[in-house]
DNA sequence: AAACAATTAATGTTATGACATTAAATTTTA
DNA sequence: TAAAATTTAATGTCATAACATTAATTGTTT
C-alpha cells in the first residue's frame, strides 16, 4: 500500500515531505518485523545490535564506550542494555584491570549459540524484503547515504 | 559519509541486510534532526504528529481511535500523548455524547498558533534535507512503497 | 604530590513503544 | 429484556531513547 494510504494522508507539502515520514514509517515497519521475530527467542532488537557488535569483536572484549559508538542508536543507555543481557547470560562483563573506570564486555558461548540460531531465522524473515531486487537495494541505499550528506566520491 | 563509516561496519551480507539498517538509522538520523528543532517549542515528534493530525480534523473533534490509527507509530499510547498536550494547553477533551466510551479531542487556539509558528520553523529545517533534488526524492519514495510490498499500479 | 581536569560508567528522570489487562458503555443475541 | 459480546479508552508494566547528574578513576598541571 501506498504511504498516503497507510496513515489516510491523503496529500503531501512536497515529495520531501513524503520522504521524511516515509523513511521514518518504513522504518517503523521494519522495526516492528524485525522485533517480533526476534520475541521467539526473547530478545528485543537493541540487545541483538549489541551481541552482534560483540561478536564482531570476539573474543577481544568491547568497553561500552565502543558499543555505545557502534550502536544504531547512539544516546541509548549500553549499561542497562548489558545488565540485561547479562543476567540472561548471553554476555560477561568484568572491571578492565588496565583502567578501572572501564568496563571489558564479552560475549558468551550461549549468546554466541544464540546469534547463530537467530543467523538462520534472520535469512528466513528476510525473504519478504525481495520485494524489491538487488539493484533498487542498491539505489535505495545511495539514495540514503546521499540524503545523510554522502558527498558520494568513492563510487 | 556512508553507513559502514558511521556505524564503522566496514561490510554487510548483503545489499538487502545493509538497506535494513540504512533505513532504520537514516530514520534515527531524521528522527534526531526533528526533535532537536521541536525541542525549541517543548514539543516531541509523536505531539508534534497528534496535533497535526488534530489541525486535519478541525473544527471537527478527533476520537481516540482515529488518532491511533493515524499515527506514524500504530501502537503508541493516544491517551497519554493527549494527556500531555491538554496539559499544555495544546488540546481540549471532552466525552462524546452520543457514545460515552468515546472521547472527543479537538486542537485549541493555542494548539493552532504553536502549529502555525512550526510551519515556518519545519520550512527552514527542511533545507537541510535539499541533499537530493525532487526526483530522488519520488524514486526514493518508490523504492520504500515497493519495499513494503506496493505493487504500485497507480502510476 | 595536591589540586584540578578529563574520562568512563552508572544512575535518575521523563516520554515513549509495545503489549496486556481492566473498566465503562454500547450493541447483539438468546 | 437480560446476558453475552463488542467497542472504546484508560491503566499497568517493562524496555528503551534522550538527556542530566553523579561517582569513580585516571591524567595533567603547577
Amino acid at each position: 500500500m501506498r504511504l498516503e494510504e497507510e496513515i489516510s494522508q491523503p496529500n503531501f507539502k512536497s515529495e520531501h515531505q513524503k520522504m521524511l515520514i516515509n523513511i521514518m514509517y518504513t522504518s517503523g515497519w521494519l522495526h516492528n518485523i524485525i522485533a517480533h521475530n526476534l520475541k521467539n527467542y526473547d530478545i528485543t532488537p537493541q540487545q541483538f545490535n549489541i551481541l552482534r557488535i560483540l561478536r564482531g569483536q570476539y573474543p577481544n572484549p568491547a568497553r561500552m564506550h565502543l558499543l555505545q559508538e557502534r550502536m544504531l542508536d547512539k544516546m541509548s543507555n549500553a549499561s542497562r542494555l548489558v545488565e540485561r543481557l547479562r543476567y540472561k547470560g548471553l554476555v560477561k562483563r568484568k572491571i578492565c584491570i588496565k583502567d578501572r573506570r572501564a568496563v571489558d564486555v564479552v560475549i558468551t558461548e550461549q549468546g554466541l549459540q544464540l546469534l547463530k540460531q537467530l543467523d538462520v531465522a534472520e535469512s528466513k524473515w528476510q525473504e519478504q524484503f525481495k520485494t524489491i531486487d538487488d539493484t533498487a537495494a542498491r539505489n535505495l541505499n545511495e539514495l540514503l547515504d546521499n540524503l545523510r550528506g554522502n558527498t558520494n566520491l568513492n563510487h
